[in-house]
RNA sequence: GGGCGCUUAGCUCAGCUGGUUCAGAGCAUCUGGUUUACACCCAGAGGGUCGGGGGUUCGAAUCCCUCAGCGCCCACCA
């Protein structure tokens, strides 16, 4: 018996269950099919699923069930990742509530409680995403830090320190005070702050007087170790040659002479603190300055600063301002707008600080990276991003990938007990390159110290696409050579440069080539004000209460009716509600069909033309959705099949096909609706794959281990465009009588007469229809003009409805000189084109031809309404 | 400061290389409706001088210039 409700919570949980049963999901190397692959983009292990996830992974479930239904052999690998700094962020937090430091554990100690942590919370968003209905293939579950993909970033670090491409170094580089850890340059967000600008004096050497220079960060006046001027600068000319006192400090430093500094910029003067700045840096660099690191590595003050050791950065900004005030060295103090870096993870100010790092040479891997994206190897969706994308790689910078953390791949470097290192796999082998290098053959491993760092997350996510199929210790495997270059990657542009451009490096380092074929780029998740989604605002609805509430195909058809590619997604909690209305109304349509009683009878000419029809219309939908997918227009592909199955298939062909009360339908037609119904379903399954099944499932007898997310899409067959342009003008004139029926509460169960003026374009095939929609008992066509009756325009065709002496002839005159006055208008305006010779002579013969046809249209009709209103008294 | 993009119906957007897909869709609104699948519905309707101004053209939402507003990315004059 088929419920009169659909119970979405438990068809998803039985067909969930059912596919991997049945390990549909599941995909295995098959030469002879065409492979599809999808990787995710892997969440951080510990975290919870957001919106952003949902929208996400609902796009990627619809490209990657529309494939497997193309008859590709679909594979969509699920993982997660370690997340280097936010896990061990997470982790350093818990610890802390049960008053552990990280300072108190030894490494492994450490390590002990982030996998613990892990064990716990991780992979719970991957089970979330089966909520979702997710196809992934589960049994490839793979994690950033697992065996595979760890063994894999050490190659790839020895393979390209080997090749030079990894170096070591000190550098400036972001220092994080709280994570206590370098940071990429794109781990930094800039952020416009109101802050101030401190005029500090400096004493002149051997002169009275001051030199002044304005800066935003008095603290780091202790690190001065020169005060710079522009050599063109008229204003600062008496300083050439001479040293300035360090406030407070009382330390001499020189006066440089360099170009680079605007003399537009508070004095002129700039003071020069190599260890704190990046420019300043280079100023150093350039005039060998010493540099003075007067930081302790959380933020606070050094030993080396002299003055408010151990108190923090922001703290000595406060007391210094008021010290330099007593010593009446602070000339004054304005408010200023400037940009203040902060690290992405902790949120607090990075600082720039000299540190020996390890660093990645971006140039010689950027270049086919680069290439491959600009000239559509690789396809951008939306295009715009290849400008960011070009921007980015013709500028890009070496990569910072060391940081100060535990939790990550630990760097394979290994420190000798006189100083150099070795890099290598293991370390075995590191204690045999050892010996070699330092020709000490008593060596032993306990002489060696291994590098304390860990790698970015990053350098373990770059090589995604080739670690998941064990490309990298296995290269030219079996899978590898199958599944590589993937499909599609589906993710947000903000991991533009993190992710998307390194995986595209990696690939033409490992692979020879691209790692995917397209990028779709998501947009951000926003409340209905435009809000971004977050914790603190509380603006966000979790997923699967939304799941809960509205069915997992509600959501998810929710997200996608909105979801413009690279569109931000104002999302509301009536998009979940439409997305469940139709979930309920393909429900209802079901019923209908399931509970008809069929008999061995004839089938009437009305179901068979609309059937025909119907066909016809949903080969074309179906070459229609071919092309939106192939545009990656997933939102416009689900509007298209919605409305299609919405006015079409149910205000339509069911309500033409449907018997009468009680009536049974033949079997012709009824075997005909099933067919068509199985189609929608199938083009509708992407989108909506749980109610799909469970219609599907129910539509006909099944055999255990058939599912419609395995069975094979229609074929685009040919439709002819006359014949539903013919049966569009049906509707019309469907809709007319209906509107006539209403103006003068005539009820559909009475039945009229139409009369047809005759005209060749008057849709006769189609009578049938005419006659059971607009419930006509008879249709009569001749020549004459009838008077005391409704009337309608349709097509240039003349149609009237006799009414015996009940006509509101008011209500048909307003209405017949609105469209008389609106077609003359018209007319009017094609006359203007026509009598314009520029225009007969500049426009296409088509344009123009098409124009006399207008006028020839025009006019037949104002003679027809004419001649109406005439009759009209 | 540089680069890119956006501005079309109340809201969210589609309109490719200028001319029948040219002013569209969905939602919202309004008016009817207990027809035996569905009110989570059905049948209809209204609503935009396509941000302002100028130009090119026989013809501009579409191409060019300019102004205004918004957004994003990058840079990081302390």
């Amino acid at each position: 018996m088929i419920p009169t409700n659909y119970d979405p919570k438990a068809s998803e949980e039985k067909w969930y269950e059912y596919w991997m049963k049945h390990r549909f999901f599941h995909s295995e190397v098959e030469q002879q099919k065409t492979p599809y692959c999808v990787v995710i983009p892997p969440p951080n292990v510990t975290g919870v699923l957001h919106m952003g996830h949902m929208l996400n992974n609902t796009i990627q479930d619809v490209l990657v069930r529309r494939a497997r239904l193309q008859g590709k052999n679909a594979c969509w690998v699920p993982g997660t990742d370690h997340a280097s700094i936010a896990t061990e962020a997470k982790v350093v937090n818990k610890l802390a509530q049960v008053g552990i430091k990280k300072s108190d554990l030894t490494r492994e100690e450490f390590l002990k409680h982030a996998w613990a942590w892990t064990d716990e919370h991780g992979g719970i968003i991957l089970k979330q995403l089966r909520k979702l209905g997710a196809s992934c293939d589960w049994d490839r579950t793979a994690f950033t830090m697992d065996k595979t993909r760890s063994t894999s970033v050490i190659k790839v670090f020895v393979d390209l320190y080997r090749k030079g491409i990894i170096y070591r170094g000190v550098r400036m580089v972001n220092w994080d005070p709280k994570a206590l850890t370098a940071l990429s340059d794109e781990e930094v967000i800039y952020k416009e702050e109101h802050s101030k600008l401190y005029y500090l004096r400096y004493k002149i050497v051997g002169e009275e007087g001051f030199a002044i220079v304005a800066t935003t960060r008095p603290e780091t006046i202790m690190g001065d170790t020169a005060m710079c001027i522009n050599p063109n600068d008229p204003k600062n000319q008496h300083l050439r040659g001479k040293r300035v006192i360090v406030p407070l400090v009382g330390r001499e430093i020189p006066v440089i002479e360099d170009e680079y500094v605007d003399t537009e910029f508070g004095t002129g003067c700039l003071k020069v603190t190599p260890a704190h700045d990046v420019n300043d840096y280079m100023l150093g660099e350039k005039y060998n300055l010493p540099s003075i690191d007067i930081f302790n590595d959380n933020g606070t003050l050094s030993e080396a600063a002299g003055l408010y050791i151990g108190m923090d950065r922001f703290e000595v900004r406060k007391q210094i301002e008021k010290d330099l005030e007593k010593a009446g060295l602070l000339e004054k103090v304005e408010n200023y707008t400037n940009n203040v870096g902060y690290s992405e993870r902790t949120n607090v100010p990075i600082e720039p600080k000299l540190s020996m790092q390890w660093f990645l040479k971006m140039k010689d891997l950027a270049k086919p990276a680069l290439e491959a994206v600009m000239n559509d190897e690789i396809k951008f969706h939306p295009a715009k991003f290849k400008n960011t994308y070009r921007y980015w790689m013709e500028n890009v910078k070496d990569w910072c990938i060391s940081r100060q953390l535990w939790w990550g791949h630990q760097i394979p470097a290994w420190f000798l007990p006189k100083g150099g290192y070795v890099v290598a796999e293991t370390a075995e082998e590191a204690l045999q390159l050892a010996r070699i290098q330092t020709g000490d053959n008593t060596l032993q491993m306990e002489d060696l110290h291994q590098d304390e760092d860990c790698l970015d997350t990053w350098f373990s996510s770059w090589l995604w696409p080739i670690s998941l199929f064990d490309g990298i210790n296995n290269p030219g495997n079996n899978e590898i050579n199958y599944y590589y270059p993937t499909s599609d990657l589906v993710t947000a542009p903000d991991i533009i440069f993190f992710w998307v451009a390194r995986m595209i490096m990696a690939g033409y380092e490992y692979q020879k080539t691209f790692p995917f074929k397209n990028v779709y780029f998501t947009g951000i998740v926003r409340d209905k004000l435009g809000r971004k989604m977050s914790k603190s605002l509380g603006n966000s609805p979790d997923p699967l209460d939304l799941i809960e509430q509205y069915g997992a195909d509600g959501v998810r058809v929710g997200m996608l009716l909105c979801a413009p590619a690279g569109g931000d997604l104002l999302f509301d909690e009536s998009l979940p509600e439409q997305g469940r209305n139709f979930a309920t109304k393909m429900w209802n349509a079901f019923r209908l069909v399931i509970n008809w009683k069929v008999a061995d009878i004839e089938q009437p000419s009305h179901s068979k033309i609309a059937l025909e029809w119907f066909e016809q219309y949903l080969n074309k939908c179906t070459k229609t959705l071919n092309t939106l997918f192939d545009q990656y227009r997933i939102s416009e592909a689900l509007m298209t099949i919605y409305t299609t199955f919405r006015d079409e298939f149910s205000s339509w062909l069911l309500e033409i096909v449907k018997p009468g009360y009680e009536q049974p339908i033949d079997r012709l037609s009824f075997e005909k609706t099933i067919t068509l119904f199985e189609k929608l379903l199938q083009l509708l399954h992407p989108f909506m794959p749980f109610i799909t099944e469970e219609i599907w499932q129910n539509l006909r007898e099944r055999k255990d281990g058939e599912s419609i997310m395995i069975s094979t899409l229609p074929e685009v067959e040919d439709y002819q465009e006359d014949f539903l342009a013919e049966f569009e003008n049906v509707k019309e004139i469907i809709a007319n009588i209906r509107t006539l029926r209403k103006q003068n509460n005539i009820a559909f169960k009475d039945s009229i007469t139409l009369k047809v003026k005759e005209n060749k374009r008057y849709p006769q095939l189609f009578e049938s229809v005419i006659r059971k929609m607009g419930n006509v008992d008879d249709i009569e066509i001749s020549q004459e003009n009838f008077q005391d009756a409704w009337s309608f325009i349709s097509n240039t065709v003349e149609y009237f409805i006799p009414i015996n002496g009940k006509v509101n002839t008011e209500k048909i005159r307003t209405k017949l000189v609105a469209e008389l006055e609106y077609t003359r208008g018209f007319l009017a305006s094609v006359m203007k084109k026509l009598n314009n010779e520029k225009f007969i002579k500049g426009a296409p013969e088509k344009v123009v031809e098409n124009e006399r046809k207008k006028q020839a249209d025009a006019e037949c009709k104002i003679k027809a309404i004419e001649l109406q209103l005439s009759n009209l008294k």
